[in-house]
DNA sequence: AACAGAGCCAACCGCCAGCAA
DNA sequence: TTTGCTGGCGGTTGGCTCTGT
């Protein structure tokens, strides 16, 4: 049961400040200082209550206080640091100096909030048209060419299929009887064995997110993995992936937005081109930054975690099993110079600014740097680079290999 | 010029945690 | 342990401004 409001009593003032108002809160202020917000109001001869005044010195007439437009570091800081906080305002502020908790959560809420959609959006559609071109058809294992692409009737995991299709394309992978090559393939073993798209779409298709959703139901019903590669691989994942969304969700009211891919529309970029005096906002520089081939990588990346997660959730004691099949042989240990899959393009690309709009999305936090871990580093954060996540992409494939060669039967079957 | 709708943001409201008595 | 006070937080609102018709 809440406290009747501060406010209630009669006389009070409320609505907008006037100067001289002002000027009275703030001569008082720089006379007696801060705190007493009850009694100040009397004190300094105004028809306010207490909680107003503290608001209106906290928001707007402290000397500290920077205002105007948010230059594009501190709409980046803001991105980034919501991704990881949520809607903890008070949080972010600490972070963005002289910026007020109530400035960056309207600024959020007037602005960022609303490109952010616009940009997935925009991506869906523009993936979703894409994806009629692009797509890799895949192999049997059989040798014969099914000519179709799989999951081309979901439009929800078109970016997912897209990557996974992406990898199975991969030289390397293509040479060899890769996990995600058998996975992929899965829909025409599945189906009537005519590889025929329409069967298999009215039969049983396995689109990227069935793909990962067995995955995820091999290891539950296994209730274990093998404490390798694997075993840190999947930590890392995990621990990347999931810990920004239960953090939100632990401190925030309300849920925080998810959106499935951040891409920069030409509206927004359009928008904030004509931002007056060129005051360039974070927009029109990342429509520079714009690579489509940058983001399923991520965006499945973001599944694959996603789908792990679910099955850390379910089964805590998933990776704290120790059955070591590195020393049965089952598993080879990687030495982490060659890693799974060489993906061209984006990993070896410099971080840009769109790099780090993709990471809110995953809300990645880097390794070894959250409260729990560093005593004293609340909410400082640092975020991975592409080519990181590269090498996290990298590493998902190997888990995901080595996770057939332990339970590629139970997948397929 | 007048109007309507959208955008923006200062301010309000309800709730909560910490603290002291 | 309970109660009341205080400051702080995040969601929401209302009014002002801008923009388009």
């Amino acid at each position: 049961m809440g406290r009747s409001p501060c406010c209630n009593v009669q006389g009070l003032k409320k609505g907008a400040w006037t100067p001289e108002e002002d000027q009275k809160l703030l001569s008082y202020i720089q006379q007696h200082g801060e705190g007493g917000w009850r009694s100040l109001p009397q004190k300094a001869g105004l028809s306010r209550c207490g909680k107003s005044c503290r608001l209106r010195w906290a928001n707007y007439l402290r000397p500290d206080i920077k205002r105007g437009a948010f230059s594009p570091e501190e709409e980046l800081t803001i991105v980034r640091l919501h991704s990881v906080l949520g809607n903890r305002w008070s949080a972010i502020a600490k972070n963005l100096p002289k910026r007020t908790d109530n400035e960056i959560k309207n600024h959020w809420n007037t602005r960022l909030k609303k490109c952010l959609i616009e940009s997935a959006a925009y991506h869906h559609q523009n993936y979703n048209s894409s994806s009629t071109t692009s797509t890799i058809h895949l192999k049997k294992n059989d040798g014969t060419d099914p000519a179709k692409s799989i999951g081309s009737n979901t439009s929800t995991t078109t970016s997912a299929h897209l990557l996974l299709n992406e990898l199975a394309a991969s030289p390397k992978l293509k040479s060899s009887n890769n996990s995600l090559a058998l996975l992929l393939s899965q829909p025409y073993r599945a189906g009537n064995g005519d590889g025929d798209v329409e069967g298999a779409r009215h039969k049983k298709v396995l689109n990227s997110v069935t793909v990962l959703n067995k995955l995820a139901t091999t290891c539950l019903k296994h209730n274990e993995l093998p404490n390798c590669t694997i075993h840190d691989t999947l930590k890392t994942v995990l621990s990347k992936s999931c810990a920004p969304s239960c953090d939100a969700a632990k401190h925030s009211k309300s849920s925080s937005i998810s959106i499935p891919i951040i891409e920069i529309p030409n509206k927004c970029s359009t928008v904030m081109e004509s931002t007056k005096e060129g005051n360039g906002s974070i927009l029109d520089q990342e429509a520079k930054y714009v690579n489509p081939a940058t983001s399923p990588r991520v965006i499945v990346l973001n599944e694959m975690a996603s789908k792990l997660a679910q099955v850390k959730r379910r089964c805590p004691a998933l990776l704290n099993k120790s059955t070591d099949l590195v020393a049965s042989g089952v598993v080879t240990e990687s030495n982490g110079s060659s890693p799974a899959l060489q993906i061209p393009g984006p990993a070896e690309s410099p971080v840009s600014r769109n790099d780090l709009w993709l990471l809110h999305d995953i809300g990645f936090r880097t390794r070894g740097v959250s409260s729990e871990e560093t005593p004293g580093a609340k909410d400082e954060l640092k975020y991975v680079t592409f080519s990181e996540l590269g090498d996290e992409l990298d590493q998902v494939d190997q888990f995901m290999r080595n996770l057939m060669s332990n339970f590629g039967d139970d997948l397929i079957n």
